[in-house]
This record gives C-alpha cells, sequence and structure tokens, in this order.
DNA sequence: AGCCAGGCTCTCG
DNA sequence: CGAGAGCATGGC
C-alpha cells in the first residue's frame, strides 16, 4: 500500500537526506535514488518502508510505500516516519531563529530541513549505536553500524530491494564476540554491547522504560550500563529521544557552537551548556541539529 | 606516517 | 582521589 504524507511546509526532503552521512549503506536507513528505505519491527512484525518525495519544498508530498497494515500498524509507522525524518511545523522556529543574524544564515542555507529527525527508531538502538560512536568519528562509527547491521539486523526482501531493521536485542545477546569484533567494534565495545543487549533480552533492563522518567534519571540509568556514561546518555536523549537537552561533554558539539559563537575558540563544556540552553530556549535541539549540518557542510 | 576522531573503564599510585 | 593506558578504523 501507499500511504501519503504531507509535511507543514517548508519542507525539503532531498536536503534532509544529505544529513545521512553513509547513505549507501545500511544504518539500518539507506537512501537509494532519492529514497529513504528501511525497515521497523512494529509488535513483532517486519515492515519495509520506502519514502519518496513527489511534492517540492513549499507543497511538500512524501509517499509511503509499504506492505499492507492494520490501521494501527500504519499510524505506527507514519508516526515513526515523521520521527525520524523530522516532519513537523517549523514556522515558529524559523522566525526565532530571523532574530539572530547567525541563526538567519544558518536558516536561510538550511531551508526546508524540517525539525531534527531521530537517529534510531527504538532507545536499544539508539544506546547501541551511541557506545558505537564513542571516541570514534561518525564515519567510522556509520561503517561499524552498517557491518553490524547487514550481519545481524533483520532483512526483508520487498519490491525488489532489501529493507534492514536493526538487530535485535535477542540477536546480540546470542552473537559471539568473534564476530561482533569482525564488524570493526573493539573487544571492549563488543563486550559492552553483547553485556547490555543480554540485558535487555533478559527483560533486566527495558529502555523503552526510560522514556518515562526525567533527563536526570535518564543519564544515572543509562550511566549504570557498563561502557556508558554521562556522554553516551546525553547523546542518546536528544539524538534518539528526541528530548530537548544538549550534549556539552561532545567534542562535535562545542567545536560547532565555538565555531559559530565563540570565533572558533574551542569552549568548555559548562561554558557550552550555560550558553545554548540560555540562547536558544526550547529550540535548542532542532538549532544544535541545523548548527551541527551546517558546521559539517562548511567544515568538511 | 602518525595522530586524532562526537569516551569509557580499569588499573595503579 | 587523579592520571594514564588501551581501544577500532577512516581520514587528513
Amino acid at each position: 500500500m501507499i500511504i501519503d504524507l504531507n509535511p507543514p511546509p517548508p519542507y525539503n526532503f532531498n536536503l534532509k537526506l544529505k544529513f545521512y552521512l553513509l547513505p549507501s549503506r545500511p544504518t539500518p536507513s539507506i537512501v537509494k535514488d532519492n529514497a529513504w528505505l528501511r525497515a521497523f519491527n512494529i509488535d513483532g512484525k517486519l515492515i519495509p518502508v520506502k519514502v519518496w518525495s513527489e511534492g517540492s519544498v513549499e507543497k511538500p508530498k512524501l509517499k509511503i510505500l509499504t506492505v499492507d497494515l492494520s490501521k494501527d500498524e500504519k499510524r505506527k509507522v507514519v508516526k515513526l516516519v515523521s520521527l525520524m525524518l523530522g516532519v513537523g511545523k517549523v514556522r515558529e522556529l524559523y522566525s526565532f531563529m530571523d532574530k539572530d543574524e547567525i541563526l538567519k544564515k544558518v536558516k536561510n542555507r538550511l531551508y526546508g530541513f524540517g525539525k531534527a529527525g531521530l537517529m534510531a527508531s527504538t532507545i536499544f538502538e539508539g544506546i547501541v549505536k551511541a557506545i558505537i560512536q564513542q571516541q570514534i568519528s561518525l564515519k567510522v562509527a556509520e561503517t561499524i553500524t552498517a557491518n553490524l547491521v547487514e550481519k545481524f539486523g533483520e532483512k526483508i526482501r520487498f519490491q525488489n530491494e532489501n529493507f534492514y531493521d536493526f538487530p535485535s536485542a535477542q540477536t546480540l545477546a546470542e552473537a559471539k564476540i568473534e564476530e561482533l569484533r569482525k564488524c570493526g567494534l573493539s573487544w571492549r565495545k563488543a563486550g559492552y554491547i553483547k553485556n547490555f543487549s543480554l540485558k535487555v533480552f533478559e527483560g533486566k533492563f527495558n529502555p523503552e522504560n526510560l522514556r518515562k522518567l526525567k533527563p536526570n534519571q535518564i543519564v544515572e540509568k543509562i550511566s549504570k550500563i557498563k561502557g556508558a556514561g554521562r556522554w553516551t546518555a546525553e547523546l542518546v536523549m536528544v539524538a534518539s529521544m528526541g528530548l530537548n537537552v544538549i550534549p556539552a561533554d561532545d567534542l562535535g558539539v562545542r567545536k560547532t557552537i565555538s565555531y559559530f559563537y565563540f570565533n572558533g575558540e574551542l569552549q568548555d563544556a559548562k561554558t557550552i551548556k550555560r550558553f545554548a540552553e540560555e540562547k536558544f530556549g526550547k529550540f535548542l535541539r532542532d538549532i544544535l541539529v541545523y548548527l551541527l549540518f551546517a558546521y559539517r557542510s562548511e567544515k568538511g
């Protein structure tokens, strides 16, 4: 079936796709011929989803090609796609950005980028990805993630194309450390991920329950996972849960804010946090992603 | 060529 | 306590 999704304008789907660093490999989303593909596990059912644009920036129309779905499944798919691709109202955000010279420029350059998307469809996926990302460049992290998805992710063939979902906790819990290592993970991280996945699989840790907690409680809880600390927790909150917090310990975030607002002089986490919270307020998360994207395209 | 990249844990003093 | 080693691989 094909589902219509009409994002509030402006929305530039092709610009959104440029945000994906390793488009041709499954992370688990794949970008191919101006379409976005991935699979979601919805209540135990693996559902392939292909999204493309047939509209314009001012009259956005997205098409979602998928299998036949129940009403409830359809609602969940549309919600996930919207969250991951940052479909949502930006008018208020844009008028806020217009009030600051730097933000105004960034907004005009990334006009139609939409809301900040999510980099994971579940918190489990988000935590594993964040562990992978520790201390290495994003490019390397994405490569390792893709290796992991190709080897362990659930795959479904639909309309002559492959759709991947992120590996389940059970699969990663049962994976051999050597096999995880072969995907490019260090021994340490392979152990952390296997151990964490086992806890989730056994039901001793339910990542989705984190949604009920306040940010400081989430940090506390995630920090108890072996191999995760404050940085990991903050990344998960902002990138995979959509919370309005700033991962100020993150080098990329520090460099970005320092570049735009401190003449490139690298500031410490505390300064960055105070500055961003005060200056960007409730738009913190969206603006941060706009700045990161602008910085990335400007500085390579 | 070597060092750094969107950190974290463990060990040792 | 604090400092330091060790870790994976892509890119400059």
